[in-house]
RNA sequence: GUGGAUAUAGCACAGUUGGUUAGCGCGCCAGUUUGUGGCACUGGAGGUCAUGGGUUCGAAUCCCAUUUUCCACCCCA
């Protein structure tokens, strides 16, 4: 007969326990900052109508979700957590309470070629805020403060959050009279880390903008300096258009802010050239690099958006959200060795009833220790004492508990520690076992 | 969508100008040890050499096509 090869779409991770083990707590590591922060738990469907998930996208995005039909149905997978979340809010609005802060870590898809830390399928970490009419200030700082507290509990090594807004560089272009190719400038600067000025130069100037006025730009968005430096530098730039003061007031504040959530100044940076490449952003805008790994780019964006749920609801519900690509953010860290799998199994102690015992008493054993708590397997397989032994060894499980014809008789379980090889019989009481695996 | 590579055992690979029965390592199974793992030794299973066609006395090796996967661009997490 002919075998079907087993296999898997490519840009689709499946991991092995061990890898699985540790992207888990990564994962949770993750949902507990979220959480300590206020945000609340959402899951919606992985599946939307088609028209939902496109009512706002073209371009790139449309291209690349996965559309298909059942029925008379059109439907689409997810390709971000930030759609769904603006159709929940504008179809919910009477249920929740704002403003709304939720988190949602799921995963995502996007039909585009796989390379490497570029997935068809893979987790997206968001938090978002929600207002009812608008939304204080004061959450565009609570986002990089998260993010702080959340990298920080990684302890992937120094990293920086750099920080923007939108209206600084619309109100600039603006300025200079280039509004209507506001997305493809922004699309531009914002690769400048990974293609360099120079060919930013070349670009913008591809798109018909005069040299006098790239020049403007390269200038503007090279303005560098402490935080306070900066904001002082975009004060004295004469640029009277509101958006721009406004802008700069806005980041002034968000700079401001971030001191008193307790965020050491050394992890935030303003950074001119972050426009990120979405255009729904309209205001703060942050990416989030490791120094020590500039390559792997942004590993937590996000920003402001203002008018994300326009194509849902008449309601003014504007927003400000962050999210980790935590499948890409595992994938590369694993390939640079900065994480690695340690364990192999969850369980703590595994019980070895040997033949000719009644299982009952290895039953027995095993309920009391996870009453305390204490993951524990039990071996069934009617296999030698040797090979049950080395199954322990090689799932790196800490303590075998041998219940042999002996240590039923004598009510009694042998304990042994797999790390140093010591073993003692106790008698078969919790307190007894307990200390013997502590 | 554009460009460049790749394909040999479960995994990672070697395989000479084309030459008998295609190899090594890891992993897997078993034994040396029937109540004790890691180490060592011994043995074993596992391959239509991606697929199809061509050249040749003879192809994993040369040619063509298809497929696959990877890398880069675009875009993005």
């Amino acid at each position: 007969m002919n075998k079907v090869k087993p296999r898997v779409l490519p840009g689709f991770m499946e991991l092995l326990p061990q890898d699985q083990i540790l992207f888990n707590t990564m994962y949770d590591k993750i949902r507990k900052v979220y959480e300590k922060f206020g945000f609340l738990p959402l899951d919606t469907p992985t599946i939307e109508y088609s028209e939902v998930l496109l009512a706002k996208a073209g371009g790139e995005t449309e291209k690349q979700i996965y559309s298909f039909n059942k029925g008379e149905t059109d439907l689409s997978l997810r390709f971000d957590l930030t759609v769904p979340l603006a159709r929940y809010v504008s179809q919910r609005y009477a249920d929740i309470t704002f403003p709304f802060k939720r988190y949602q870590m799921s995963k995502v898809f996007r039909g585009e070629r796989p390379q490497k830390g570029r997935f068809r399928e893979f987790y997206q970490c968001d938090i978002d805020v929600i207002g009812a009419d608008n939304l204080d200030l004061i959450y565009d700082a609570e986002m990089p403060a998260v993010i702080y507290n959340v990298f920080k509990e990684l302890n992937f090594g120094k990293f920086t959050i750099k920080i923007n807004n939108r209206k600084i560089l619309n109100g600039f272009f603006k300025y200079l009279e280039l509004s209507n190719k506001v997305s493809d400038i922004l699309r531009i600067i914002d690769k400048i880390d990974k293609i360099g000025k120079d060919t930013v130069k070349e670009e913008l100037l591809k798109i018909d903008i005069n040299v006098d006025n790239v020049d403007k730009i390269l200038e503007f968005i090279a303005i560098d300096g402490s935080n306070e430096e900066i904001i002082t530098k975009l004060k004295n730039i004469p640029i009277k258009a509101e958006m721009y003061l406004q802008g700069v007031d806005e980041l002034e504040q968000v700079i401001l802010n971030l001191a008193e959530f307790g965020v050491e100044a050394k992890y935030y940076k303003i950074d001119l050239t972050i426009a990120r490449g979405l255009d729904y952003y309209t205001g703060s805008v942050y990416e989030t690099v490791l120094d020590e790994l500039p390559k792997l780019g942004s590993i937590c964006s996000g920003g402001r958006y203002d008018n994300l749920t326009e194509y849902y609801t008449n309601q003014k519900l504007p927003g400000i959200g962050i999210s980790i690509g935590l499948t890409r953010l595992f994938s590369q860290l694993k390939e640079q060795n900065i994480i690695s799998s340690e364990k192999k199994s969850l369980t703590k102690v595994l019980v070895l009833p040997m033949e000719n015992v009644n299982i009952k008493y290895a039953l027995k054993v095993a309920s009391m220790l996870r009453q305390k708590q204490i993951n524990t397997d039990i071996y069934y397989t009617s296999k030698n004492l040797k090979q049950k032994i080395k199954y322990a060894d090689k799932l790196g499980i800490e303590y075998v508990a041998i219940i042999g014809e002996e240590e039923e008789n004598s009510k009694t379980v042998m304990i042994k520690n797999m790390i140093n090889g010591k073993q003692e019989k106790v008698s078969c009481d919790i307190a007894e076992i307990i200390k013997k695996i502590k």
